[in-house]
DNA sequence: ACCAATTACTTGGCTAGCCACACAATCGGT
DNA sequence: ACCGATTGTGTGGCTAGCCAAGTAATTGGT
């Protein structure tokens, strides 16, 4: 079995309490959830294009790429083997034959159910330990920090 | 300038709420140390290895990957090119020809201190919205939340 | 003393994800 | 009507990260 001892912390991550600790809760979060979905034979990252065609589907990829935040080139990829792996079909647009169109297929369609079972599974694992109030707070604060790091982003300095 | 709008939520991130929004975060944060990180010439990944030697230099790959936590291969691989990168030297042991003691260079030496001032930068950024309670808490929460998913890798079951 | 098991590391193969570049189709200004 | 700018997508190249298989050196059991 894997290893799942938790990592030693170097002296310099103590620059960045919050960031290393919320990078640690990352990386064995996510190698979680990509666990589950290699059971359903998808990897990481996938899953995000099929949630996003569960709500609508028949997107185009520039808005599947703007809703899920992701690189164009990595959703042309992606799409481009979840078609060969049968989920989905991709065809150009009759009004603008740039514009390709996302379908999904019955096994694309079929995978809804265990991906919000995945999810739901992540999440009972995720908060067994915290009280409803510590969810609360958690999820507030994520929010926040999240859109301090985009606005720092846009802004660097706006002192 | 790169897209930083926040990512619309699929539907399917209400089955887990905490988890979404941490899986977004993360993806934020990350990226945001990615392009501090690119400043100084690195790639993300490579400078959890260096602060395993800063700590302590001469180590083994086989204590480094332990340390930091990463797949055997990983840690080959991007202490090949940090060699290349002209960052620290590889040597057979004289006791035991299998291992590779790893050495930091002068170069590498020098990025002890641009890594940690990422930290700081990353850490200021990051907490700029919440308050010194909030930090901790979500300190806390993150490292609860981090063994319980460590834990139930080990023990799926245990009811 | 020898051979199997273990250990430390390397390599190959795959996908995610980014950037940079290329290309085709559409739009817009003149 | 034309030509430049924009938009939507694809491709190539790079690294991170995982798994699986392979190699070399050491250890251990008989």
């Amino acid at each position: 079995m894997s290893d799942t001892t938790s990592p030693e912390l170097p002296n310099t991550a103590a620059e960045g309490p919050l960031s290393y600790a919320l990078f640690q809760l990352a990386r064995a979060h996510r190698a979680h959830a990509a666990a589950m979905l290699r059971a359903m034979n998808l990897h990481p990252g996938q899953e995000l294009l099929l949630m996003q065609l569960f709500d609508r589907d028949g997107q185009t990829q520039a808005e599947l790429l703007e809703r899920a935040g992701l690189d164009h080139s990595t959703v042309s990829k992606s799409l481009r083997r979840m078609q060969e792996a049968g989920l989905l079909t991709r065809e150009p647009a009759s009004h603008d034959r740039r514009v390709m169109v996302v379908h999904l297929t019955d096994a694309g369609r079929a995978l809804q159910e265990p991906i919000a079972e995945m999810w739901r599974t992540l999440e009972r694992v995720s908060v067994r330990d915290l009280t409803p109030e510590q969810v609360q707070e958690f999820i507030t604060c994520a929010r926040i920090v999240e859109k301090s790091v985009r606005d720092h982003g846009r802004q660097p300095l706006a002192e």
